[in-house]
DNA sequence: GTCTATAATTGGATAGAC
DNA sequence: GTCTATCCAATTATAGAC
């Protein structure tokens, strides 16, 4: 870990991040991601033991990705919906790309790992009140419910929407499952 | 569209629903799905012309399994989370194979096609008051978060809740978008 | 560490006899 | 309508020289 030794790797590794983004995991080829980092496809394989390998160090959510869940509960919600609004290319093209490829069992269980520890985790330890894990899981359901609508389905309307009226909508929704509720 | 003239051509197309479902669109090959139809590869082409023309025919939301949006408003929330909850295994499948097929450019439109035509264009229609549109995107979105969490994800968690518990909490949340807001 | 060459499979789809 | 035989393209991964 040190040292300008693994050029070819880090080259390799930054050719497979683009490609798999761009044209997801199925359509991406070893060859493919050896041509455009300028080595050979036998050295992804060496490097990396295999594709899917590959792949799952590729795709991660980065430490610089998280969102931060320590701020002031009554605004969690608009927080959160920013937060996937406002992403990145490459946050964005990590989670479409492990949802298409969740049927692999390991790229499905990188994706569970990813919602455990990047949403439902950070919730369960911040929310008060009844029923946390529960009201954890169900915003984390509707956080991937903007991905799924947003990056899968590609809602262009919904796209297109003025970004203070989708807040303005779905953060309460989100709202009201973090502030705890004292009738129920 | 009579008698049993058919009837390798159904079977086919069971097979291929079977195959499909349990172990998705890229892991599923022609020759395993003639062989489970009893029939020749060659007749799968024969009869479909491809292997994604047979995914498209047959990973489809039957008309049976339509949700009723005709019903009072003021339930609608919890007929939609019931309808998720509730889904047998083949609708369940169907939207679990598009949406990891969604980046091969028809099964994507195949996605879109369904959400929209199945969730967002009966909301708009039924949905009272101001940014009608709007809100039967994002109660679209929630829909699709519950099918990602419990299908995609698989947060087995949130599976073995209680399902009166769910919907106690994940219902309130679409009936606020589905309840015109006099405050908004 | 790197590359050449190729193994070993598997895939979708087709041609043409019956 | 059906099946036999096969084509052709593409893949991941490996063996072994340099």
């Amino acid at each position: 870990m040190g040292g300008a030794k693994g050029k070819t790797r880090e080259a390799i590794a930054d050719a497979a991040a683009s490609l798999f983004a761009s044209n997801g995991y199925a359509a991406t080829s070893v060859r493919e991601i050896a041509r455009e980092a300028g080595a050979d496809p036998a050295m992804v394989i060496r490097h990396y033991g295999s594709k899917e390998e590959l792949f799952l160090h590729t795709m991660q959510v980065q430490p610089g990705d998280a969102l931060r869940f320590d701020e002031p509960w009554n605004t969690l919600g608009i927080r959160i919906v920013e937060y996937v609004l406002d992403a990145d290319d490459r946050l964005r093209s990590v989670y479409l790309e492990l949802i298409r490829g969740s049927d692999a069992g390991r790229i499905g269980t990188a994706l569970s790992a990813a919602h455990e520890d990047n949403f439902v985790a950070p919730l369960v330890a911040v929310l008060p009140g009844p029923d946390a894990e529960l009201r954890a899981r169900l915003v984390a359901a509707m956080v991937g419910g903007l991905m799924y609508a947003l990056w899968i389905v590609e809602d262009e309307t919904l796209a297109r929407t003025d970004r203070a009226d989708v807040i303005a909508r779905y953060a309460p929704a989100l709202q009201g499952l973090i502030t705890p509720d004292p009738a129920l």
